[in-house]
DNA sequence: GTCGTTGCAAAGCGTTTGCAACTAT
DNA sequence: ATAGTTGCAAACGCTTTGCAACGAC
């Protein structure tokens, strides 16, 4: 599948004259085998592995671009931004600020509080650009039972 | 206030055993005097504008410092992270994507959507410590009009 | 051959750190 | 006098930039 992904964005750079290389094959390749989501500091480091010589700036350029083509998406989490395939767009980030865990929220729930929040505040909410921060179900039942004892 | 505002800071302080600098009062009086949140590179420009020869770094250490005392708190927006006096934590900020406008959800509100997510997800959200993205009702009416035409 | 793309090297930016000097208490 | 605090200067990490060489088409 991750061929079929370098294929299809192949085709995206076509239809904009733009060219595919190794290094953005190997950029692609790198974010289309992550589930989740990715920082570009990571994305130059783990290419940089596999292919040497891809440098830093080609990788800054290449997401740039990639996002452009709305082959990316990237999102706000504690550290920064990250990115993602399109295709896992959609999902709302729930970090643990305890643990450090990444939930998502159901695409369908998502919805139905940007309808909520919309409805009652005039404003469109694109719930996934930033992730909401808070405590995992895990971590608060500790917390509780900290508080408790 | 702004005046009651420092000298509660002062008190905060000495609970700790910490004192109380010129640095410290313009810092304090800088961030009390701005509605709304500001980043910290800017309180350090702020700060040097008024107050010639404070260090950034002193300003990096005295907001850290103020937030584990609870006197600041942080949140991030588009722009990073981004810190204002914790009497206005607990608003969730509503950012524009398109024009840029910073609107608050009201508490009551942010309560409301913060049960309604951890009742149905058993995650406990902190609205206030991200920003939420999206368009405003304005530039959304404003977007749908140029759909339309 | 054209023109998009890359590497390089440098600079930019915000932020952090160690340390000696300073100062609020 | 004692510790907390500051400025300095350097280092840091990530990101951006200009430009000449390169290479996909």
């Amino acid at each position: 599948m991750s061929t079929t992904s370098v294929e299809s964005v192949l085709q995206t750079l076509r239809e904009h004259g733009l060219r595919m290389t190794p290094q953005r094959r190997a950029i692609v390749a790198e974010i289309m085998s992550t589930s989740g989501h990715i920082s570009p500091s990571d994305v130059a480091r783990r290419v940089r592995e596999r292919v040497p010589g891809v440098n830093p700036s080609t990788v800054y350029r290449t997401l740039d671009l990639l996002e452009e083509l709305g082959v990316l998406s990237h999102a706000h989490l504690e550290s920064g931004a990250e990115y993602h395939h399109s295709s896992e767009a959609g999902h709302v980030h729930l970090v643990c600020s305890k643990c450090g865990g990444d939930e998502s929220l159901s695409v369908a729930e998502g919805e139905r509080l940007k309808d909520l929040i919309s409805r009652r505040s005039g404003f469109h909410p694109d719930l996934t650009h930033f992730a909401i921060s808070g405590l995992c179900a895990k971590c608060r039942r500790t917390a509780q039972a900290g508080r408790a004892s």
